[in-house]
DNA sequence: ACTAATCGAGCATAATCAAGCAGAATAACG
DNA sequence: CGTTATTCTGCTTGATTATGCTCGATTAGT
């Protein structure tokens, strides 16, 4: 009863991006301190922000600029340059959605002969000012806690756009399990991608390492670079080494 | 939800590129005094930059959608409230790119049960905030000065998705050319959503009536609804309503 | 220099929060 | 089958936080 209630809870905050506990408590038929004690069990868990009054997806709800000053910048943007130095001159690739990926694009603007395919606005926005590079969105339906694109719409797009490499984040990356995300819609278009995808490369903070969401989009093996901060004598990292999957750090 | 206001507020700068406290406190509901608090709070932050009255937003690459909106921007707001009114609840409408459309899009926001395609990402970032709207962005190569998509993508995805109303402006129109454009590849689009729209609104400042531009999107005729802000004896406007086009004023 | 708007500070109010307690439901165990 | 332990939930209370309002001081425009 109560995980497929925080379940709930973090479907209906990605959907409207930010809620009361009072909508939250009315929502799920519970009572306010039950809303308050789920959100301090999930504190931290999936990019979402407690504050006074209710909750928000803080990663991406705010512009790029601030994202720049959160507090785990610094390795997020670590992990970008090294995702960004897979990309060369005169590719067409994929950027996904969440604010590492936001990081990967920001380390682009001084690219030249670049096309970026992506369904992420905050990608978009980073890179509109970049002038060697020309941007193509994907359509679909706007997730306003994500920022980004998703469902039938975005994903036959994506059929009609080829592109050479992928860059994506997820909620968990196992080896068992493969790559996992939290939210049916958004994991959907992400299969997709994951399918598609001559060459992909996966983007995580090392905590996600091991992690297992309720989405599966893929298996392990379809990952060919995964780039993470975790520590060389990480044991999950081992289990994918020896599926093949490649590994860099920053 | 202190936090989650002071990112809009910073979003909401970030596309004005500068508002006073008033229009702060009115778009997000709070007292000024609130507002000021904010202000004080997010302090030589991220290139926002306060002064007497208001606040503006320093950031040196300034595309030119926003720049253009500082331009008449109590005349477009007016035009976009006049064509707001066409809209009803529950519609899916469609809504074009350009500065004119972002007003328009700003007086939605306390829709209920609407859902807006549109093609522009101002559009889009404007109405991120709105509950009650459901947004669908079409795919399509990114437009840098315009903030919009356009092509072959934005075109297929137009006819997969059915609206009732479309809004949008252009750089002129004339009885005798119709409908006309600058920018050939935008044109194409522009005369895709001339044909698909079951019923067309035109919101165009007075300047632009009898003005004829290189590229034709559409004939005068396929106007249903035409606002503008000329006066009644505009000769232009004389030929139109001959005919058949209805004419609307702030 | 004058006037009107804007600002900052302090105060009062209302909303929200964390913690602790008690009852109900469920699980574990004899 | 009955008893006990555990978990979950809702409620109450004192404390914290955020917001709006009022009042002098400051600033911009005429």
């Amino acid at each position: 009863m109560k995980r497929a209630r925080q379940g709930m809870l973090q479907s209906l905050l990605r959907e409207h991006g930010q809620m009361t506990v009072k909508q939250l408590a009315e929502r799920l038929k519970v009572s306010e301190a039950t809303i308050r004690r789920d959100l301090r069990e999930l504190n931290g868990a999936s990019g979402l922000e407690r504050m006074h009054g209710g909750v928000t997806f803080s990663e991406d709800i705010e512009p790029p600029v601030i994202a720049r000053r959160r507090q785990n910048a610094a390795a997020k943007m670590a992990l970008a340059r090294r995702a960004a130095k897979e990309i060369y001159r005169g590719a067409t690739i994929f950027i996904g959605s969440g604010s590492t990926m936001g990081c990967v694009a920001e380390c682009l603007l001084d690219s030249q002969e670049l096309t970026v395919i992506t369904n992420a606005n905050n990608v978009t926005s980073e890179l509109a000012a970049a002038p060697g590079i020309s941007i193509v969105m994907t359509g679909g339906a706007f997730r306003k806690g994500e920022m980004s694109l998703i469902g039938p719409i975005t994903e036959s797009t994506l059929k009609q756009v080829p592109f050479e490499m992928a860059f994506m984040s997820v909620q968990g990356v196992s080896a068992e399990s493969g790559l996992t995300n939290t939210f049916a819609p958004e994991a959907g278009t992400d299969r997709v991608v994951v399918e598609l995808a001559p060459r992909l490369v996966v983007v995580v903070e090392a905590y996600k390492l091991g992690r297992v969401a309720p989405i599966s989009i893929g298996p392990a093996a379809a990952v060919d670079l995964l780039v993470t901060d975790a520590g060389p004598e990480h044991e999950e990292i081992d289990r994918l080494s020896a599926m093949g999957v490649a590994v860099a750090s920053p």
